[in-house]
DNA sequence: AATCTATCCAACCGCTGCTAG
DNA sequence: CCTAGCAGCGGTTGGATAGAT
């Protein structure tokens, strides 16, 4: 686009770029990268945030608080638009976000609420304590999407989201059910402790590291813990152990559910059932409520109206084959069935191995 | 070792809705 | 009611990195 960054590498002494190297915003090379002022737009800064900009914002922040983004950015010295500072705070700075794999719940969690809202990252993100809504939103874009181009259909067609729901679900469902009984569980998944609070060389005395904490990624690849205490959650409410109690900021823990909604419920209930009756027939059965069905087709609201044709297209395609094949996860396990003509090698990600899924539910 | 490709994610942009004056 | 400013949201892009060739 139009990032027309200056590329200035002067900017950091080398220890400098030691600090950078594990500061938030990953490796020292993109930080080394970050750019020098745009002199247009009233040297406005863009482009990747240094540790001293960092510093700035959180200091300040830890100071005064959050909003007035404009006159923030302008009181904390920072030369970057008001909008900078909140996207950097809320997906990068803030203490309680949290970071790298997302786990087995929170893809379930994910999947169920794009089902009901779609791409309502931010409503979304409400219920993941400590995930952004632009973490989700990546998340969702690489392997949601991947996936759903791999099966060669939308990603919101009829055909994936009932593959989604039947046959990935259930089997979400499953390993959070192993995971659970084999002792792990979900407090394994959940941050073991908060990540060590480093402050970079350059940081003042008046820095508060309590604020501040290296990123747990690394660059590509990149799998670290999350870093929220598994008591805070994301927008001050709880987030416990069992994350199906999530309650609103503002209301006590519960051990009962307490969301918003009935989502955390269903989905609990969903969890409690699968766990007597078998969890993939008893999920795909509670997850396929004409709730979720009424959903279909209207995915994406503010998208174009054309992919509806789209979808219908798909349908006459693959409805029978995806028929087949979700009837057969749906029914007992044994009967064979022709595998619509997808390609199964490429899945590498065991989550979403649709190799091991069709192994263990339709073969 | 060099090059290519895929993946991931931080950060940007444009748009919309809200609200204060 | 109108308008400007701001906050927030969703879509998109560019760069870094890892893995494949």
């Amino acid at each position: 686009m139009d990032m027309d960054m200056d590329m200035d590498m002067g900017m950091c002494g080398l220890d400098e770029l030691e600090v950078l190297a594990m500061s938030p915003g990953g490796s020292a090379a993109s930080a080394a990268a970050a750019p020098v002022a745009s002199e247009d737009e009233g040297d406005l800064r863009r482009g990747p945030w240094t540790v001293e900009e960092d510093l700035l914002l959180v200091n300040y922040i830890a100071a005064h608080g959050e909003g007035r983004w404009n006159s923030l950015a302008r009181s904390a010295g920072l030369k970057r638009t008001g909008k900078s500072c909140r996207l950097r705070w809320l997906n990068y700075l803030r203490p309680d976000v949290r970071r790298g794999n997302i786990t087995a719940e929170e893809q379930l969690l994910i999947l169920e609420l794009h089902s009901r809202w779609g791409n309502r990252w931010s409503k979304i993100a409400q219920h993941l304590p400590g995930r952004t809504d632009n973490e989700i939103k990546n998340y969702w874009r690489t392997r949601v999407q991947k996936h759903a181009k791999q099966l060669r259909c939308d990603v919101n067609s009829r055909q994936f989201r009932d593959v989604v729901r039947h046959v990935w679900m259930p089997r979400l469902v499953e390993r959070i059910q192993a995971e659970y009984s084999g002792g792990s569980a979900v407090v394994a998944q959940a941050p073991a402790a908060p990540a060590a609070l480093v402050a970079p060389a350059t940081t003042t005395a008046s820095a508060p590291a309590a604020y501040y904490h290296p990123s747990p990624y690394g660059g590509h690849g990149q799998s670290a813990d999350g870093v929220v205490p598994p008591s805070k959650a994301h927008g001050g409410g709880y987030y416990h152990a069992d994350y199906y109690s999530y309650s609103e900021p503002g209301q006590e823990p519960a051990p009962a559910a307490m969301s918003p909604d009935d989502t955390s419920s269903a989905l609990r209930s969903s969890l409690t059932d699968a766990t007597s009756h078998g969890a993939q027939h008893h999920y795909a059965a509670s997850a396929a409520t004409p709730t979720n069905e009424g959903f279909c087709g209207a995915a994406e609201p503010t998208a174009a109206g054309g992919d509806d044709v789209v979808q219908e297209e798909e349908e006459d395609v693959f409805a029978g084959t995806w028929s087949e094949l979700l009837a057969a996860a749906g029914s007992d396990g044994g009967s064979k069935i022709g595998l619509p003509d997808f390609e199964f090698a490429d899945f590498e990600d065991n989550l979403w191995s649709l190799e091991d899924l069709c192994l263990q539910q339709l073969c």
